[in-house]
RNA sequence: CGGCGUGUGGCUCAGUUUGGUAGAGCGCGUCGUUCGGGACGACGAGGCCGCAGGUUCAAAUCCUGUCACGCCGACCA
């Protein structure tokens, strides 16, 4: 009964267009063609611009043409009754914010060029809000200075603009986009902790009432946000753009940065000479090993960066086969770095340098996984040589080792130390932060607790892209000829084909169900052209992807029936058109129930 | 920001090497024949070839600059 109910819900709340002209493809606005257009690399791009779902208007940018906007209000409306179910406030920030609110946060200055930044005609410094914790602390901070007041969480469904410096991917990765971003205010951790436990659920229950019930977290590195503790929520998909780490054992699951690597070397070889050798013109890792017929996993290769702010050398070494993690790296430093240029008179040899002997000037990090090898190969920090038979806890006067690298297939899991590591792709639907007092304190947002005493507010914020959560979901459900919606995101529920428009009983059977899944409550786009040949319809149908077809056609009619298939193949029957109606009707109840049994009740932390 | 690539009717592309007055298919309009997986015929509309300079008797084509878009990388609360 419970799933009847939402069905109801999405039947009268989002059925806002009434039966009309509305309803019929021959006005649907938008043209849906054959040929896939150029630049687009990946599948759910491709479809949403051939099913007249969008249209490119600059770089990052699109316009939603009707199908498109009425699955993103679909997915607004599953975000809002979530978010207002653990008591969230629907607001309205401003797009445009003043420079001075992004000054008191210090993000004017920190944030890079995502951030657009223009002044007004009386000269004054704006920025377009890439995020709102700034407008969020200041629409509270005089409302909240009681400790009576907390917690309280705030939430909007906004567009922000972002100046990626490479937009991509259709939907995916765009300048400007819907997203519905959340703040919340705690006068403690543990409070926080508590409300971020059930926001983790709510996005859960997001995802799962879009179709997505796959969607899985991921611990991430907070990265800007400041903060301790945030996930991630990752569609995994192979065209996904970010790596995500999981245990096939134990489930566990991180972001590459967050991904500690347990990798260590257990060889028992005998200790070796520590070798000066020449080696002449072996500049990368791969030609030392080949030359000196050496084991790339007993090399240790060195990656050079600059410090931003005085250009100082970072020596990171790594073992041969594994990659530095710059985020890890990044963090360990403390500043912003960038891949160095290594002149001819710096203190460090191009292609050469090794861990042994190396310059002082040059600050060094060694790996995780170059701990416990016996005899490596190494840079000579001499033009023309390497070291064989290297011991760093022998040969160095202290070794420190740290996590820098980058985690690979089959390694250790951290969580349960299993050889069990998968690295899969993913797109990043949603995120949740633990942000602290980082605004709050900036911002000089305080209030008095029980005790009289001056407080800072403890922040969350959480975060989901409307409309890469649209092209995700076509990313993850689609066949070579169009998405396949899940009935909960679907712009329509049903889709009804008039083969014969001009047989004037096909065309009078139509009409007539048509009327009557109005009637009945039922979203039906009626695609009642005349002079479309089927196979034109049907690939239409198949772009709009809505869940349940009925076809009404003379050949059908001599049998008295429709024909009622699903998107996804699976269903597929004739049935007598006095029964059309209520077989439809069952059958959206059951494509909803499908989805909302897989939906998880909120449980107490 | 670095590397590569592409700009020719609404879309997909040919033509550019070797300069000579702009093409095809799809789509669009009218008419007719068709009608279960993007039909066929006839007629028709639609492009100063991204933009700006230059070379030349002549530039879509060669040269210079510039803009836009795309891909890879860097970056990405």
């Amino acid at each position: 009964m419970v799933v009847l109910s939402y069905c109801g819900y999405f039947t009268t709340d989002i059925l806002q267009f009434q039966k009309g002209e509305n309803m019929k493809l021959s006005r649907l606005i938008g043209s849906r063609f054959k040929e896939r257009p150029a630049d687009c690399v990946i599948d759910s791009h491709a479809l949403m611009v051939r099913g007249g779902y969008m249209k490119n208007v600059g770089n990052g940018i699109f316009t939603e043409f009707p199908t498109l906007k009425k699955i993103t209000a679909k997915i607004e409306k599953i975000i809002r009754q979530e978010m207002d179910e653990i008591d969230g406030q629907e607001v309205l920030f401003p797009v445009v914010l003043p420079a001075d609110l992004w000054d008191e946060s210090g993000r004017y200055e920190s944030v890079g060029n995502e951030l657009l930044r223009f002044t007004d005609r009386s000269d004054s410094r704006m920025v377009l809000a890439m995020t709102h914790e700034e407008a969020a602390v200041h629409l509270v901070r005089e409302y909240a200075q009681s400790y009576t007041k907390y917690p309280f969480m705030i939430y909007q469904i906004q567009r922000k603009f972002r100046d990626e410096a490479r937009p991509r991917a259709g939907m995916i990765r765009v300048r400007e986009f819907t997203m519905k971003d959340a703040y919340s205010f705690h006068t403690s951790q543990e409070d926080l902790e508590k409300y971020y436990a059930k926001c983790y659920q709510a996005y859960n229950r997001i995802f799962q009432k879009a179709g997505i019930p796959d969607v899985v977290t991921v611990a991430s590195d907070s990265g800007m946000m400041g903060g301790s503790i945030s996930h991630e929520y990752m569609l995994l998909t192979p065209v996904g753009e970010d790596s995500i780490v999981i245990c096939e054992e134990c489930g566990y699951r991180a972001n590459m940065e967050a991904a500690e690597n347990k990798m260590t070397n257990d060889d028992n070889m005998e200790p070796q000479e520590l070798i000066c050798v020449e080696t002449p013109d072996c500049k990368t890792i791969e030609d030392v090993c080949s030359f000196l017929k050496s084991d790339v996993k007993k090399s240790c290769k060195a990656v050079v960066y600059q410090k931003n702010s005085d250009d100082t050398y970072v020596v990171a070494f790594v073992r041969g086969d594994y990659e530095i993690n710059e985020t890890k790296l990044r963090n360990l430093v403390g500043e912003e770095i960038h891949t160095a240029e290594i002149t001819e008179d710096s203190c460090l040899v191009a292609g050469y340098i090794g861990p042994y002997q190396i310059a002082e000037e040059a600050e060094v990090y060694i790996d995780i996984t170059l701990k416990g090898i016996s005899g490596m190969v190494a840079g000579a920090n001499k033009e023309g040589y390497h070291y064989t038979g290297l011991n760093l806890e022998r040969d160095l006067s202290s070794v420190k080792y740290v996590d820098i690298s980058k985690i690979q297939e089959g390694s250790i899991c951290p969580c349960c130390g299993k050889k069990a590591i998968a690295i899969k792709r993913g797109i990043e639907v949603g995120n949740i932060f633990q942000l602290g007092t980082k605004y709050t304190k900036t911002m000089g947002m305080q209030y008095t607790d029980e005790n009289g005493q001056m407080q800072y507010p403890i922040m969350g914020c959480y975060g989901i892209g409307v409309g890469r959560m649209a092209a995700s979901i076509c990313e993850a459900y689609h066949d070579d000829f169009g998405p396949i919606w899940p009935i909960t995101i679907a712009p329509w529920e049903v889709h009804i084909c008039c083969l014969r428009s001009d047989d004037e009983e096909t065309k009078k059977i139509a009409d007539e169900l048509y009327n009557s899944l109005l009637d009945a409550g039922v979203e039906t786009i009626y695609d009642d052209r005349e002079g479309i040949r089927p196979g034109a319809m049907f690939s239409d149908a198949d772009l709009l992807g809505v869940p349940i077809r009925v076809v009404v056609s003379p050949r059908n009619l001599k049998e008295s029936c429709v024909e009622i298939v699903t998107r996804d193949k699976s269903i597929k029957e004739m049935i007598p058109v006095e029964n059309a109606l209520s077989y439809v009707k069952e059958l959206k109840d059951n494509l909803y129930a499908n989805i909302y049994e897989k939906v998880e009740p909120y449980k107490e932390q």
